[in-house]
DNA sequence: AACTTACTCAACCGCTGGAAG
DNA sequence: GCTTCCAGCGGTTGAGTAAGT
């Protein structure tokens, strides 16, 4: 990690040096944010970097709060499931990285990435290299969903092809979704099956779920609160909703568009969790002050901002148009 | 025990796009 | 239309640590 040593920084429309942090966060610094955060929501981040008395850039604030502060993150070892969402929603996103984590609630985009380019992208890696030696028939063992999955899947030979392109990171998206969806749209089998049978996962309730396959990745706008009109109020990104606005009470078996975090915090009470998070990176918070952070307000991260799905980029809208609403990952392609 | 290598992940950098003036 | 500011994103870096020799 960087250290926290404190370089000399320039403060724009001021000529007076001021001297600007960078490096590793100390607890102190930590608490300033939180708290800043907590009295005052999010405004514009140099301001917070000001106000807080922080000697941080605004943008570093920023990503402090995103990637570790923010109180609906969930901390710890991603799930077999949510490796498999994020092998799945890889190979059709392709690096957008913030898209994927849009649909792992609690989860940062540079969280994903780097479980990606470090776990993910070494096992395919591996396992390509032991299977490049086996006959090209043989089975899914090549693919490297099959082979994150345990072997659920049997894609067809141009998924896999296609497949393959993507787990490339340098080849993100465009030529990718383009290739992808020439074979959605002329192939007669769905290129994206749904990841299983028994989405006993992602269950919004944390529950078991034996939501059906087509089901599992309908996320629709209503699904999600914002796009019913649902949210309440703004933290800008992490817009400030009303808990539980965000479907969390519907039988929703998707990787919601964020929303689910809320779960994690409320529905376990879960100092323990919190806890764990907070001493995980580098320290800090007492549980009082972190429990007291969810009840005074409930941040939505990784961008989810109610309607306003972004993974659409104008392009994109017209290239899955006919990918049954892609933006929302409904996958029943039939 | 000492050293080296590999891995993880927090944080930074540079770029893009949108909004405001 | 141009400039400036800001938020957000993806790629990259590098310190810390675990694993291997």
């Amino acid at each position: 990690m960087r250290k926290p040593d404190p370089i000399m920084g320039k403060d724009k429309g001021n000529n007076n040096k001021i001297k600007l942090r960078k490096g590793l966060w100390s607890p102190e610094e930590d608490e300033k944010l939180m708290n800043y955060m907590i009295t005052n929501g999010q405004g514009c981040w140099s301001d917070i970097a000001r106000n807080a008395g922080l000697q941080r850039c605004g943008k570093s604030c920023r990503l402090r709060w995103i990637n570790y502060l923010r109180p609906d993150l969930k901390r710890g070892a991603f799930s077999p499931q949510e490796e498999e969402l994020i092998v799945h929603l890889h190979s059709i996103l392709g690096n957008r990285w913030s898209q994927i984590a849009a649909r792992l609630p609690g989860r940062t985009d540079n969280e994903i990435k780097n479980f990606w380019n470090s776990t993910i992208k070494k096992r395919l890696k591996n396992n390509n290299a032991i299977t490049s030696t086996s006959s090209p028939n043989t089975s899914d063992s090549s693919d490297p969903r099959a082979i994150m999955l345990g072997g659920l899947m049997q894609p067809m030979q141009a998924e896999q092809d296609v497949f393959s392109i993507c787990m490339d990171s340098s080849s993100s998206s465009p030529p990718c979704m383009q290739a992808m969806l020439s074979i959605t749209q002329g192939n007669p089998f769905n290129p994206f099956p749904p990841l299983h049978d028994s989405a006993a996962y992602l269950d919004i309730n944390g529950s078991a779920s034996a939501a059906g396959a087509a089901g599992l990745y309908n996320l629709s706008a209503a699904h999600v609160g914002g796009g019913g009109g649902g949210s309440a109020g703004s933290l800008g990104d992490y817009g400030l909703v009303e808990p539980y606005v965000m479907g969390l009470e519907s039988d929703l078996s998707l990787p919601a568009l964020e929303g689910r975090a809320f779960d994690n915090i409320n529905a376990a009470n879960d100092q323990s969790v919190l806890d764990k998070r907070l001493v995980h990176n580098n320290h800090h918070f007492n549980g009082n002050e972190s429990i007291k952070v969810v009840d005074d307000f409930v941040g939505i991260g990784n961008h989810w901002n109610g309607e306003n799905l972004r993974m659409g980029e104008l392009d994109w809208e017209g290239l899955l148009a006919n990918v049954s609403s892609l933006p929302y990952l409904d996958f029943q392609v039939e």
